[in-house]
DNA sequence: GCCAGCTTGTGAAAAACTTCACAAGAAAGG
DNA sequence: CCTTTCTTGTGAAGTTTTTCACAAGCTGGC
């Protein structure tokens, strides 16, 4: 069992807050008692839809691509590359660990074979919105971007942005401020 | 000149929360036209404390460490990586762009040394807990963290973790939502 | 079977954030 | 110089999120 106060202080916030936020869920813990470590797992992966597998696409197949197909945790929680698409013909016909790496004009073919859902699309700037619009085109529904623009896409498909300047630039900030006091 | 509405348009918000987060740092538009470019770009350089440059350490020069290094929008805004740490042997004396890579054993000179306040950690999860500390110790006043751990460590010492297994899990749980209405 | 000790679940209060809406001001054109 | 047009800056209103605080309820020990 886990307590609400145990969690928030692994996670950096409040019991309150952690009650809160499960309660909006339905109520799975027993009071006086705390949380059941295993139901709360489940629930919680239920919660964020990793109770079955996802078919990822992963089109740019540069640096950040290779380092994103590296890292084992996608796999562990369901995410599973199933395809690797670049334009670079030095790349394509490579593999990764068995993965092979494909033209990206098979996108569309891919997308379709392989039900992809998700594409992660570590391409550089000029390439993303055209990319990205294929594969919304295709069938795909999110989209977990490395490129720093902001995508344009159709009502429905979902885009998460990741931008590691931004992640440098709230720490320089923090510190700053911290001049300043001073 | 760029009006609030222009702003927002591009940011994905609506031109008040523009008009008013601006303001909370003096009044810099002109009623009627909207806002320098130059002159805001500039000012916004400085909230985030990107008029001066910052002395950057990678510690760890595997997968992600190699990607981020690539990055050129770190150096664009002022991070200099001015060092970069590994414990593997097999990568110790090596280069990466006539950058050398030391022994993480010298982490604490190479901080003094060049007055490094910032550091990018790319360790496995297991090392980046003592790795911290050490930097901390060492005066570092600032880690972005790609290990997935909750890293703990002395007030004053800003922290920003980078977790891309949330951000895909954030696209599964939106799909999954999606899913659930119909 | 009852009591003591915890911890949940949740209304109510407080705080933070966003949107509204408009007076104040700036520029451009006559 | 005056009028029209445009857009900021900002109080006030509205909404969302967080914190408070405590009754309800479970468990283990006696
Ligand atoms: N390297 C980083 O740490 C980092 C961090 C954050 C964001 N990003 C962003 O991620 C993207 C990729 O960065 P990277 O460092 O991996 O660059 P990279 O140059 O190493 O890799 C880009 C890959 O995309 C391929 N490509 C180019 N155009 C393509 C197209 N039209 N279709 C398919 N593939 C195409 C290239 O052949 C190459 O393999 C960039 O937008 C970059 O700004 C990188
Ligand atoms: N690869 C990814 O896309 C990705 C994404 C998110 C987070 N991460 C996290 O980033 C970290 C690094 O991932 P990676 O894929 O680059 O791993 P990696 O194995 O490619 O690289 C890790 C590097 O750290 C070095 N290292 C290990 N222990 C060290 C120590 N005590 N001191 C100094 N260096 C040490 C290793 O020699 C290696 O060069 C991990 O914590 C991983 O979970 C990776």
């Amino acid at each position: 069992m886990v307590s609400s106060e145990a969690l928030a202080e692994r996670a950096g916030t409040t019991g309150a807050q952690v009650r809160k936020d499960l309660s909006s869920f339905g109520s799975f813990g027993t009071r006086g008692r705390g949380y059941g470590v295993d139901p709360l797992h489940a629930r919680i992966r239920e919660i964020l839809g990793l109770t079955r597998p996802w078919q990822v696409a992963l089109v740019g197949a540069g640096r950040i691509g290779s380092a994103l197909h590296a890292y084992p945790h996608f796999r562990d929680r369901g995410f599973r590359i199933v395809a690797i698409l670049d334009m670079d013909p030095a790349k394509i016909g490579g593999a990764w660990e068995g993965t092979p790496i494909r033209d990206v004009g098979e996108l569309e073919a891919v997308v379709g074979a392989e039900s992809v859902e998700i594409v992660i699309l570590a391409v550089p700037a000029s390439a993303a919105q055209p990319l990205a619009e294929r594969a919304a085109a295709a069938g795909v529904r999110g989209i977990l971007n490395f490129a720093p623009v902001r995508l344009r896409l159709p009502e429905g498909v979902e885009v998460n942005n990741v931008n590691l300047a931004v992640e440098l630039e709230a720490l320089s900030h923090a510190l700053s401020l911290e001049d300043a006091r001073r």
